[in-house]
DNA sequence: TACGTATATACCCATATGTGCATATACGAA
DNA sequence: TTCGTATATGCACATATGGGTATATACGTA
């Protein structure tokens, strides 16, 4: 039952929440996913951290960026972003991300093309 | 999405967890909550205060009693208690809930046979 | 009216939580 | 090695949260 309350309680946190719905959409770097969500970098690195202690997310280093995906072993992480995703679908804030993640390869290649 | 972080916040507590599935199986009076959770009843009254004034359970009062059920209407609530209850299959506190779940009229009966 | 049961609430407190700011670490490039 | 970018973490703090105890309220009954 603890397993459920822990699964709850990482999206009853509006910042977690989003960053979990991104990467049920796709793989993401840190920036990345700072890009899309117009937060401090520090604030997302915090959440990400506590996603990855209760092995929500896993991390993978790709030279300076530090990539995090989704653990979609865990089945009832993967429904309830299911039922959200389907409940948000005229969200706002969610439809805001959606248009942002579009475009989260190209904001990479521009800061690439700006160095 | 503030909509959706209030439900999880809800079922990220055990207490209420166990309250709402409770109620998504049966309509019950506070006492028989407290009776099934083993919890005090003020524990039990204020979860069920919250969960009144976030609309996901209405109450009624049937002379001493107050009823509580679970708002129907409430699409997303009731999709995430599916997966939950699914989930949690086996579990012993939700298996220990749903048997004396069983028994919780036969509780209302022996107190009002002790009157 | 007085009493007993059922339920709600007020007050207090310990703890958890989210965030900002500063700083540390990791890594590639020059 | 030095620098710049990316990421993680430590510290401090304000706030939210859950629970305990006591008390208030509602209602039926004697």
């Amino acid at each position: 039952m603890t397993e459920v309350m822990d699964v709850f309680k990482v999206l009853s946190d509006e910042t977690r929440l989003r960053i979990m719905i991104l990467l049920y959409n796709k793989s993401l770097c840190v920036c990345q996913i700072q890009a899309v969500l117009e937060e401090t970098q520090p604030k997302i690195s915090k959440h990400l951290g506590k996603l990855r202690d209760l092995n929500f997310v896993q991390s993978k280093r790709l030279e300076q960026l530090m990539y995090y995906d989704i653990d979609d072993s865990n089945k009832l992480l993967i429904a309830l972003l299911e039922d959200v995703v389907h409940h948000l679908e005229k969200d706002a804030t969610y439809m805001k991300d959606m248009h942002r993640l579009k475009h989260v390869d190209d904001y990479i290649q521009v800061k690439a093309f700006e160095v």
